[in-house]
DNA sequence: CTACAGCATTGGAGCGCTCCAACCAATAGA
DNA sequence: TCTATTGGTTGGAGCGCTCCAATGCTGTAG
């Protein structure tokens, strides 16, 4: 169970502790022959160094912090797959940690991220208070990621949603839709830029928005859908805040007798792989998440290596994926 | 940047650096009078202690390291609430990494937890060689979740696929389905127990067993049902190895013309949130997710602690959850 | 032959903490 | 009164490593 150490290494090859340190660490300055030396002998007692002394000691740290809010959502999957690809080419490593979306486990976990002493943060949609953020913002880098907050020294990276559900309106109004209905994500993150892209983009064609509350679920999605049914008022186009509450609407619709898309299309949000799923094949409005992952890991490792102090609030584009969901209104049947 | 340590704290509360480690460390030895003022020192300065140098000096880890194979698979995401669950109870946390399903990136991320020097290690369905997980289990005490093996020294974490196909089987057989077919999961880590419980639940029941190569992947599902199609020798229930397969057949047999469950009844395995989506409300096998979790941190814990040497081989009963997707055989149309 | 680079190598201090033996009252027992 | 005992407190060593100043060693120029 015991492991060896540079000193054991170090006895091993004959040769200074230090001088395993110099090898360890890639330096030049190694003759060849005592670097064969020293490898040949960790490779024996198969050593492995020990990151937390290393750190300890250089007073630096290869480590980059990520609080995920939430692991079962599989958006965050991919951020983190850009976050890791972008750390590793530039020699860091991820340490991740859950907050299960409740403010009290997701402190626990920033402190448990925090006394690692990461070279900087990453926050995947955090729902702690924008106090506790800009605390820890004093001591380490840290990117807000799918959560704008004006915390001062504080870089984000969000998808413009205002942008996003404006690709929906304009693609159903190009079909043909005068009715369309948005099912508000309510409380959600950001369920604010979304209605709002959603009022502006309806107004900009002249059109009345019609915005229903509704929540991140496939069941609040349903029900939204069963109330514009009992109402009477059912449009010729849905778009919901999310995939899985358009998932809800659209097995809603069914049960109400409507077809999809021959009477009512439906466009989800964030192209999840639910929605690719040939059974559901949904039109949605897709996130680039690879690509949000890797922005704000440049961003993080840009601070690190202090290359810039002035935050960047990086705002991307989104972009619509037709599938088999949205069609002319009465189209073909 | 800088951040304050107990030496900070001891000068400002006017005691020594030894007495602030009491304190933190939450000893009862310490008077109350001086607790309070180590307290208010650390409080004021803003101190938190760095659990990197406490774990180098203590020679101890509060940590678990977690290997997530995939991170885009929600189910463990329910292992990790599971796992972190008891971690937490019993004052230790989770680092988590991922390996991307593939060998080399995971060997990656194993060395990586590995030079946090863990107290131990859990890997979620790993894909690294057996010999990998060998070696670091003589450093650590590691359990192994989703992947049955006989290494020595290490305990594993399971659900009985076996059973759980089998208890497919039987709720088909009970509806009155005497052909029956199983989509094959091919390579994937479960397949083989899953099949195995297929084949043996028809041979109980006098049925003959129909396995189809598939995989684990919703057009795998698709595809293996078209060719059941173009065969002409349809069955009148299907058993996939997992939702997604499961959901990819019910599409591929609806564009055939079948009505699922009245045609053809088709169950899934592992009760993904997708199964439990209303518009898909598959019949399918549930794993206790959390609980496989849970008993994953368990062993790893008991070993930390020393209370164990032997390793354990959880076998967990998986439980059948109906839904809408199966019924009896040319039933209620 | 000495001086001086230039290079590879080394010992020692120190990162922030824990742990231990030693210490110092204050109290209890004889 | 003197010695044990107890509870609280402390300095120092050391965890595995990095970093720095210093060392020894060549080889070249003066």
């Amino acid at each position: 169970m015991v492991r060896p150490t540079m000193e054991d290494v170090a006895k091993r090859a004959g040769v200074s502790r230090a001088l395993v340190s110099l090898v360890m660490r890639g330096s030049p300055k190694v003759s060849e022959q005592r670097r064969g030396a020293v490898l040949r002998a960790a490779e024996e007692l198969g050593y492995s160094p020990h990151a937390m002394a290393r750190s300890l000691a250089s007073r630096t740290s290869t480590v980059l912090g990520v609080m995920v809010s939430d692991l079962h959502n599989a958006f965050f999957a991919e951020v983190v797959d850009g976050l890791d690809a972008v750390a590793r080419e530039q020699g860091f490593e991820l340490i991740i940690n859950t907050g299960g979306r409740s403010p009290a486990r997701e402190r626990r976990a920033l402190d448990s991220l925090l006394s690692f002493r990461p070279a900087g943060l990453a926050l995947l949609s955090p729902v702690v208070p924008t106090a506790a953020i800009s605390n820890a913002a004093d001591h380490l880098p840290i990117v807000l990621v799918a959560r704008s907050s004006r915390v001062s020294g504080v870089d984000t990276v969000n998808d413009d949603g205002e942008q996003g559900v404006g690709l929906a309106v304009d693609h159903l109004v190009s079909l043909g839709h005068r009715d369309v209905v948005h099912l508000d994500g309510g409380e959600g993150s950001q369920s604010g830029p979304r209605r709002r892209g959603f009022v502006n983009a309806m107004a900009k064609h002249g059109l009345e928005p019609r915005v229903v509350a509704s929540e991140y679920t496939d069941a609040a999605g349903a029900r939204a859908v069963q109330e514009l049914h009992r109402g009477g008022r059912m449009p010729t186009a849905v778009i919901s805040c999310n995939d899985f509450n358009a998932v809800g609407a659209i097995s809603a619709l069914e049960e109400a007798g409507y077809r999809v898309p021959e009477d009512v299309s439906v466009v989800g949000y964030d192209n999840t792989s639910l929605a690719a799923l040939r059974h559901v094949s949904l039109t949605t409005v897709d996130q680039p998440r690879n690509e949000i992952g890797r922005l704000a890991a440049e961003a993080l490792l840009q601070r690190v290596r202090g290359e810039r102090t002035e935050p960047v609030r990086h705002l991307l584009h989104p972009s619509l994926v037709v599938r088999n969901t949205t069609a002319a209104p009465g189209g073909p049947s």
